[in-house]
Formats: C-alpha cells, structure tokens, sequence
DNA sequence: CGAATACGGTAATGCGCGTTACCAGTCAAG
DNA sequence: CTTGACTGGTAACGCGCATTACCGTATTCG
C-alpha cells in the first residue's frame, strides 16, 4: 500500500508535518484523527509518537513552524524608504497576501478555534502576526507623525485601524469559506482604496 | 446536583439551549459532548434526542436561533436621520457592541471552526451578520454620496472598509481570549477614532 | 558471512462518545 | 380506584480513537 518510500528520518519529518498540517487546518485538532494524517503521510502511528510524543506535540510542532515560516516574510523595513503612500500600498499588500494565503488561513482557524485549549500557542501567534503588524505600522506612522505628514493621537490605534481595513470583510469570507482566496487585481484595487481613504484620513486638514 | 426543576416542555427546550450553546461554543461541535450539555442543563440524554433529533439537530438550533436574536438588533434604519458622523458613530458603537458581545464571540468562533462542517450554517450566518451590515452601510453611503457629502468609487467597499476599521485588532484579540472585550469607554474611544479617519478619508477634497 | 540492534508496522487495549433499547414513575381517562 | 399511555431516566451497545506492546525486518558492525 505505501506509496512512499522510507528513507531518511528527516525526510519522513517533513512529510509528517505536512500532511499533518494540512489535515489539522482543515478539520480542527479534536476531529483529526492520528490515522488520517498517516494515511495521508504513508508510514505508521509509531512514527509520530516517537518523532513528537503525542498528538499535542505534533499539533504544536505544526501550528509553531507554519506560523513562523508563513509569518518571517512580515517585514516593515524593508519596504519602507519612499514616501508614505508607497510604504502603506506594499506594507497593505504585504499583509493581504500573507492574510489571505491558504497557510495563514489554516492556522487563523486553527488559532481561533483552539484559543481555549492551546492559549500559549494563540499568543505567540497573535504577538508575531497580526500584533507585529500593527507595531511596526505604528513605528512607521510615528515617524511620519513626527515629520509631521499625518495627524494621529495614538498611533499604535490607528494602525489598527489600518490592519482592518485591510483585512476587511475580504478575509472573513475567505476564512469562512465562502470566496477563494482574492486574485492580484483585487487586492490591489482593495489596496489601494483602503489607502486613499486611510490617507486622506489621516493627513492634516488646514480648515480647522 | 440539578439546579433546575423540571417544568413545562418549552422551559426544559429552552434551558437545553442555554446550556448547549455555552458547551458548544467554547469547546466546539466535535468536542462537545452530549453528555456534558446534559451535566449542565440536567435532565437527560434522551430528551436532546426527542426534542432536536441528534447532536447535528440540536447544533443548528443553537447556532441560528442564537445568531438570529444577536442580530436581530443590527439595524441602521433606526439610527440614520442626523448627519453622516453621528450616523457612523452610533453604527459603529452598535456594530462594536454585537460583534464584541459573548454571544456573537462564541458563534463568530464556531463559524470559523466549523465552516467546512456547516456551510449552509456559515454561509446564512456571514449574511445576516456581516454581509447585512456592509449592505446597509453602503446604502447610507449611497446616499451620503449623491447628497456630494462623501466621495467612493465603490460603496459597498468602502462600507467593508469602515467595519474594518471597526472590528480592528480588537475583535481577532477578543475572539482569541487574549483580552476581555472593551469597555463602554473603550469603545467610544475606538469608534471616534475610526469615524473621524474615515469621514476625512471620504470626504469630497478641494485641490484636486 | 553472521549476529545484534534499532527502526517501522500491526494489532491489541482501554476509554469515551453518540445513539438507542428498555424500564419506572406519572398523569389522565373511565 | 384502576388502567392505560406517555414522558423522562438508566444502562447497554457498537464504534472509533489515542496510545502502546509486540514482532518482523533491515542495517550495520565484527
């Protein structure tokens, strides 16, 4: 019946976690079964036992590196540098490709899903995704604060503000399951909307 | 160990959905046994299975009947009338409101979890909810936008926008138990905050 | 070439669940 | 007061799962 041969252990790793992954994001922790994943993966229960001790293990194993891989491309700096329209138009793109990527909508289910069961592991995601994203939005928005090209009290709120009007209704139904996942052209007409808009609001008016 | 009594049909029916919607939203519809609805509510198994059929049944029952009350009261008619910002705040406090209370907590979670279990549930549940109330806002942007009060290409777009911003990290936070939900003052804080960039955002610019 | 060892697979175990068969108590009708 | 049906509870059933004990096999070292 296997397909698949046995080869080096690390090799049998790394098709664990994937089959793993993909089975855990799209039927939640409790329905999965260790058997789908072996169907899926070849090879026997013996092996995620001895790899990752139990089921637990292996779900946090999953959860921890898919988040940090998908999540590491998150990166202000190297896009700021021109004026803040271009910073805003890449950072906004940034985070709705990332946002709407089958990866990170696996483990958003995943993370609300199990918040109750798996409260560490919904932290460190939060503080190194969604979290992350507004602090460095913020940093960015204070300098331009400073400079005086916006006009904000608390900027780590209004970057908040930013981070959901991107993430809009657009990511709810794709989470939900109700659209695919947007193509190119559409984000960067939602893009580029949400930022005119957040811009306008946000420059300082003379009239007042 | 009961704590209710038993009284009439219709009470039993309604403490069985009290009880199985607390269960059922914060551990979800796998995990969820029919035994711990049971501990909670008192009585016994086969009054769920006489009154909702099987554990499918009775999920449904929850999770429209509950959603269907929580956003009963989604309604901007009842607001509109002033002008636009005063329109906007009351929305968006209501739109806080619903979203952040417990209730809607635990079904947004359950809608989440079991989207590929449930698409018809999901599917009415985004309509009713956060679909309806893009579609109303964007009328009252509509609106706004042939009185020349407001300037959008796409309003039903825009209106995604401005429950983006409402929503906020604050929503995902909550929905992840990472905080409790705002306070009164805190959402008054956070609604100002979006309705003032929003309203610059959108508002008809001179130069130009 | 042979034996020891470690790894991977199969099958067993114990448990918890959804569901249902069966029984006791209760209320109404005669 | 008796008897019938019906509502509601207890306990059993079958199943599927996580976990583990046990065994064959391949690999490596002497």
């Amino acid at each position: 019946m296997g397909a698949a041969k046995t080869g080096r252990p690390s090799g049998r790793r790394q098709a664990l976690l994937q089959a793993a992954a993909e089975v855990f994001f799209e039927q939640g922790f409790v329905a999965t079964s260790i058997g789908a994943i072996i169907e899926r993966a070849g090879g026997s229960k013996r092996n995620i036992y001895s790899e990752f001790g139990n089921k637990e293990g292996l779900f946090s194993a999953i959860v921890t590196s898919t988040a940090d891989r998908a999540l590491s491309t998150l990166a202000i700096e190297q896009i700021e540098g021109r004026d803040l329209q271009e910073t805003l138009t890449a950072f906004g793109r940034q985070l709705m490709a990332i946002y709407m990527s089958p990866t990170l909508i696996g483990v958003y289910r995943i993370a609300v899903t199990e918040a109750n069961r798996f409260p560490d592991l919904v932290k460190s995601f939060y503080e190194q995704g969604p979290g992350r994203a507004a602090s460095q939005l913020a940093e960015v928005l204070e300098g331009a604060k400073e400079r005086g090209e916006i006009r904000a009290d608390d900027c780590l709120r209004v970057a908040g503000h930013f981070v959901g009007m991107i993430r809009d209704n657009l990511h709810l139904q794709v989470v939900l399951g109700l659209r695919p996942p947007p193509s190119e052209q559409e984000v960067r007409e939602a893009v580029a909307s949400a930022v005119e808009i957040f811009l306008n609001g946000v420059r300082p008016r003379r009239d007042k």
